[in-house]
DNA sequence: GCATGATCATGC
DNA sequence: GCATGATCATGC
């Protein structure tokens, strides 16, 4: 079969529009298609191979083969080098909520580590990438074999368009705080979440295997890292742009066009405005005097930024977080932070670097808004951005992360003891930054075939390896690490 | 006293 | 109904 009787590889339009042939077909499909049938064996080989997760980036290999008809190349070239257009196959998720999200990051190219960094973005390829790409979206449903996934969307996107030309002064800011790092030599402690849009991702399982001398620092060895789009900011994207889901978001700044510096400045001095203001005087202001929930100075947090909740465009565009943080008279922290739930089966079977935990240290900014009782009450004291430094994650995270993991793996001691179900996972007290607690919403525990607690074991407990079931845990930040991070300018 | 295990209020 | 962002309170 000859590619240019199917589409013609000097323009966009026409590759895109051949694209949506595949819209509504699953990747078996596509393989289906192309063997006709005449060649069993070779398809059934192909869906085995591409079946794999260990083929990393095996499903775009699979379109551009088997739909596209060419052969894929590791060089710097577009993939259609004639009409100018990257190709990008990559996922999507839909939460429990109904909303959809990206599935990952969009990874635009390698940062080089054998010669000098181009200073400016706009000599740089990292536009030039970006310019036309076609984004073929598939729904990745977990624990289904991935040549099952679906192909639902296929579309021309451009970040020089006009949906994005708001976003390209934070994405130049980006750039320059990579450069900035790179060219000091400080390429080791970068992380993907030092930026808003454009991050220095790691690029997956291998990035420990890929330490490499630094150009500008050769001593020192840092991860191989890439360019990419956030997966916040491809969330966005693709709701705005691809789903037409134009109402999901609410943005704390409107029509302005800001560098990252500026955006983190004005985000503190709005909240910043309320310095000094107690507990009392907020929830009074913001009409909140009755709200007795747990998370009410988050929310306080939230009204100060005038937005309802952690949905506002600009942290989800940049995968930013708020939590608010107590500081009690002793200058202590009395709660360590929660994070979402882990689900153990997903949790032993993955790699650190391709873990949920290394992903969401690694990409998300935090916004800490800090109050502190003065001895008469809470009071807004300080408010800052935070990310976990990379160093930390690589090491003691690490060390704590694979620690759990290999309990969890040999088997978890569970043992009641009153009214508790006790266990041994290193504590609070035993680890550096993060620890293993219960997060649910009531206590419930299945022992060799006994139930313990009054919670519900489909609601409130995961299954262990073993088949026990123990109530859903999350990984908390020690609140002694988070305080040493405030204090630490 | 305080850390670990248990639990709560809310919004969507 | 459940995830989220938290604080409560038992047991050492």
């Amino acid at each position: 079969m000859e590619k240019r009787l199917l589409y013609d590889d000097n323009d966009p339009k026409s590759i895109e529009a051949y694209s949506k042939l595949l819209i509504g077909k699953t990747f078996e499909d596509v393989l289906l298609d192309y063997f006709s049938g005449n060649n069993l064996d070779m398809f059934e080989k192909k869906k085995s191979y591409y079946n794999n997760s260990r083929s990393k980036g095996g499903l775009g290999n699979l379109i551009e083969k088997y739909f596209f008809l060419y052969e894929p190349n590791g060089n710097p070239e577009a993939d259609f080098p004639n009409a100018g257009v990257e190709l990008k196959v990559t996922p999507y998720e839909q939460l429990k909520n109904g909303e959809y999200r990206a599935g990952e990051r969009l990874v635009i190219g390698m940062i080089p580590n054998d010669k000098p960094l181009v200073e400016n973005i706009y000599d740089s390829h990292v536009l030039d990438k970006l310019q036309l790409v076609l984004l073929i979206l598939y729904l990745r449903r977990r624990g289904e074999p991935r040549i099952t996934f679906q192909i639902n969307y296929s579309k021309l996107f451009s970040i020089l368009g006009k949906e994005c030309s708001e976003d390209l002064s934070i994405i130049e800011s980006d750039y320059n705080t990579i450069f900035k790092k790179i060219s000091q030599g400080q390429a080791h402690e970068l992380s993907e979440a030092d930026t808003m849009y454009l991050g220095a991702c790691t690029k997956g399982a291998t990035a420990n295997r890929s330490l490499q001398p630094q150009y500008y620092n050769p001593d020192i060895k840092a991860k191989r890292r890439a360019f990419s789009l956030k997966q916040g900011y491809m969330s966005y994207i693709l709701n705005k742009y691809i789903f037409k889901d134009i109402d999901t978001y609410e943005s704390i700044f409107k029509d302005t066009k800001l560098s990252r510096e500026d955006f983190e400045r004005n985000v503190i001095k709005r909240i910043m405005n309320f310095y000094g203001q107690s507990e009392e005087a907020l929830k009074m202001h913001f009409g909140l005097s009755r709200d007795n929930s747990k998370n009410v100075f988050s929310r306080l947090a939230f009204r100060m930024l005038n937005i309802q909740s952690n949905n506002a465009e600009e942290f989800v565009k940049s995968d930013t977080i708020v939590k608010a943080i107590r500081i009690e008279k002793n200058g202590t922290i009395k709660e360590s932070m929660s994070f979402p739930v882990i689900i153990f089966n997903e949790f032993i079977n993955e790699e650190w670097e391709e873990s949920y935990i290394y992903n969401y240290f690694s990409e998300k900014r935090f916004l800490f808004v800090i109050y502190r009782d003065n001895g008469n009450g809470y009071h807004l004291n300080d408010v800052k951005f935070w990310n976990m430094p990379t160093s930390d994650l690589d090491k003691a995270g690490k060390k704590e992360w694979l620690k759990v993991q290999m309990i969890v793996r040999e088997g978890v001691e569970l043992t009641p003891k009153g009214n508790r179900i006790t266990n041994n996972f290193p504590k609070g007290s035993e680890t550096e930054i993060f620890h293993l607690r219960p997060h649910a919403n009531k206590s419930v525990y299945l022992i060799d075939g006994k139930i313990f607690g009054n919670g519900k074991l489909e609601k409130d407990a995961d299954i262990l390896p073993n088949g026990d079931m123990m109530t859903k845990q999350c990984f908390w930040l020690n609140k002694d690490y988070i305080l040493a991070q405030l204090n630490k300018e």
